[in-house]
RNA sequence: GCGUCCUUAGCUCAGUUGGAUAGAGCAACAGCCUUCUAAGCUGUGGGUCGAAGGUUCGAUUCCUUCAGGACGCGCCA
């Protein structure tokens, strides 16, 4: 319908512009959107308002001139200037209701796919290894598992690339650390506490002289490819990775093992990359080290920026280890597009390494490389978020408060529910509030962790859409009778239906941006449409006229498939009852 | 010093190719459960959109300057 507004306001145009002044850079200013108010109509035009200077014309007037121009349609029930010259259209409700009968028929809702699929790597999660994952890694984790079944949603194909801290220095140190635990008779050893591990591996490599000389050889023989040292790393990488896979499972994030595509992967590119940009004059020889220069970025000094790719003793960096992973992405995977989701303090690393990859000619102008960028978590004080005692918080132990806290809730209510269908409540609505309190956010900025916050279940919150759905599944519980033709008939229908109409560009739109906050923002206002509707007309009543009710009844119905859709394509379940 | 991102209600945040009266949630206050689930609905109060200029018919949005904040800037990642 939009485009087929833009296209008669064209036509228009074109039969009213007998002078030729109007060129296609102003046309393409002219917009037609769906307007934020009813009293506005269902579409608006800013076409009178672009275009009044150059035809030397009041806006108004145009407008009339415009719409005098229109073709007779009846899917359009009126035409409207208003303000400083909007044209509004009001579209014919019998045309809404019998659009929103198709999109209830599609298994699609409406949405349809992308016209030519695309390979899409998405870059998501990279928790480290011997680390448990903190609550700030639920940012890069949730957005990013959002993003990912949009797209695939849309018909593209998705790769997840779960790029985990898996190589480094530290892994010396690790391995010593792990060899000396296995060593201690009493096997009793908890690993699950990665924090302590580490912690206690820090202490040993800066208190014991010997235990440091061990680590430091036995960074050697891991990148040597010793035997011994890269089982006792694939012993921690897989420990790590296990404990993670149990909080995916649990935060219904869709990444599996074959996702998981660390740092360590790229290790035999990394002296091909730097071979190759020397040979391409792209990198040089400074102090020992193998750097590439961009002018176009500047260092303290007011100098070029240099991006050393291999140090002086021989060793590599991660800007060299980007640059092959991004290669890689490109060759191996075909990848048309690929999003980061990383924090803005990865921002100038990015961009001047991708700078890197396009001169070096890795990343063909085709290719979309996007960093899609966070801030940091802070406490109510504004400073960096820690624990009383200095540590992150565990993401686990924030998904365990979240369950206690709706268990609290259960039992303040008084919920009948038992067994399995209250445990998997508690696990819905918990695990649903965590998300969205991050899904729902669009801050590059740093933003504030606070438990209340992030653990509420009122107001725009998942449990709020949840509720929505359960009430509507009540509804179809205590009824035989089927859905049947919609009738627009009142202003809350009428709202309801618009919304409902504009899920499809929701969709869009999280695909584009990459922000899964939209479709949150679109979910709220739906659920908040319903919920209006559900006070103000009676649906299982006596005195509700027959097709009244059916009609009432197939908006529930289509509400609750866009929500339930719409919660899933955000990694969050609904439930029957609640 | 250079660069990036940011500053919207008491608090936390939406507002993204410039559009009509700047919106939510929480908090505060006043109502609504013998009626399809009150995790809900209705209403009230709360704003110089950091400041000042500029461009425009129109600026929270674009440009400039300034103030304030966060982050980044050669051998960690």
């Amino acid at each position: 319908m939009k485009e087929y507004i833009e296209e008669i306001l064209k036509q228009s145009i074109k039969v009213i512009d007998d002078t030729h002044e109007v060129d296609v850079s102003m046309l393409k200013n002219i917009r037609v959107d769906r307007t934020k108010d009813l009293a506005h109509g269902d579409f608006a035009s800013n076409a009178a308002m672009v275009l009044a200077k150059t035809l030397h014309k009041n806006p108004r007037q145009l407008a009339q001139s415009i719409i005098d121009n229109l073709p007779k349609d009846e899917r359009i029930a009126k035409v409207e200037i208003a303000g400083p010259g909007f044209i509004n259209f009001f579209i014919n409700k019998d045309y809404v209701a019998s659009l929103l009968a198709e999109m209830s028929a599609d298994d699609h809702l409406g949405v349809s796919k992308v016209s030519r699929p695309q390979n899409i790597v998405v870059d998501y999660s990279a928790p480290n290894v011997a680390k448990e994952m903190a609550v700030h890694h639920i940012r890069s984790t949730v957005i990013g598992d959002a993003v990912v079944r949009v797209l695939e949603f849309l018909g593209n194909n998705v790769i997840r690339a779960n790029h985990i801290g898996d190589w480094g220095t530290q892994f010396g140190m690790l391995i010593a650390y792990l060899e000396r635990k296995e060593s201690e008779q009493n096997s009793s050893m908890d690993l699950s506490d990665f924090e302590a591990f580490y912690r206690e591996a820090k202490a040993c490599y800066d208190a014991d002289e010997k235990f440091a000389e061990k680590a430091r050889h036995y960074v050697v023989l891991l990148q040597g490819g010793d035997e011994y040292c890269q089982k006792m790393w694939r012993k921690l990488v897989k420990m790590t990775m296990d404990q993670n896979q149990l909080l995916y499972r649990r935060l219904d994030v869709t990444l599996t093992d074959k996702d998981t595509m660390g740092e360590s992967l790229y290790n035999d590119m990394l002296p091909q990359i730097v071979s190759d940009l020397e040979q391409k004059g792209l990198a040089v020889e400074d102090q020992g080290a193998i750097v590439v220069f961009l002018d176009e970025y500047k260092n303290k000094e007011g100098q070029p920026l240099g991006n050393i790719i291999r140090k002086k003793d021989g060793g590599y960096l991660y800007t060299t280890t980007d640059l092959a992973c991004v290669k890689y992405r490109i060759d191996h995977f075909k990848a048309d597009r690929i999003l980061y989701f990383t924090d803005s303090r990865q921002a100038q690393h990015l961009e001047s390494t991708w700078a890197i990859a396009k001169l070096a000619g890795y990343i063909p102008d085709t290719v979309s490389v996007e960093h899609c960028p966070f801030g940091m978590m802070l406490g109510k004080d504004g400073k960096p978020f820690k624990t009383r005692s200095g540590g992150t918080v565990k993401l686990r132990d924030v998904l365990d408060e979240a369950e206690s806290r709706v268990n609290n809730m259960l039992e303040e209510r008084h919920n009948p529910l038992q067994g399995e269908e209250r445990q998997e409540v508690i696990h819905n609505v918990a695990i649903g509030a965590v998300k969205y309190a991050d899904l729902s956010k669009n801050r590059t900025t740093d933003y504030v962790f606070d438990w209340d916050q992030m653990l509420s279940f009122e107001g725009n919150t998942a449990p709020y859409l949840q509720y929505a759905y359960s009430r509507i599944r009540a509804i179809f519980r205590k009824t035989e009778e089927k859905p049947g033709r919609i009738i627009i008939a009142t202003l809350a229908e009428d709202e309801l239906a618009t919304k409902l109409q504009s899920f499809s560009d929701a969709v869009y739109a999280v695909a584009d941006k990459a922000m899964p906050n939209i479709l949150c923002t679109y979910l709220y206002e739906l659920a908040e449409s319903f919920m209006r509707f559900y006070e103000r007309c009676p649906i299982l009543k006596s005195e509700v006229l027959t097709d009244q009710r059916r009609s009432r009844l197939a908006l529930c119905e289509l509400t609750a498939k866009v929500l339930k859709q719409g919660l899933n394509l955000l990694g969050i379940n609904v439930m029957e009852q609640m």
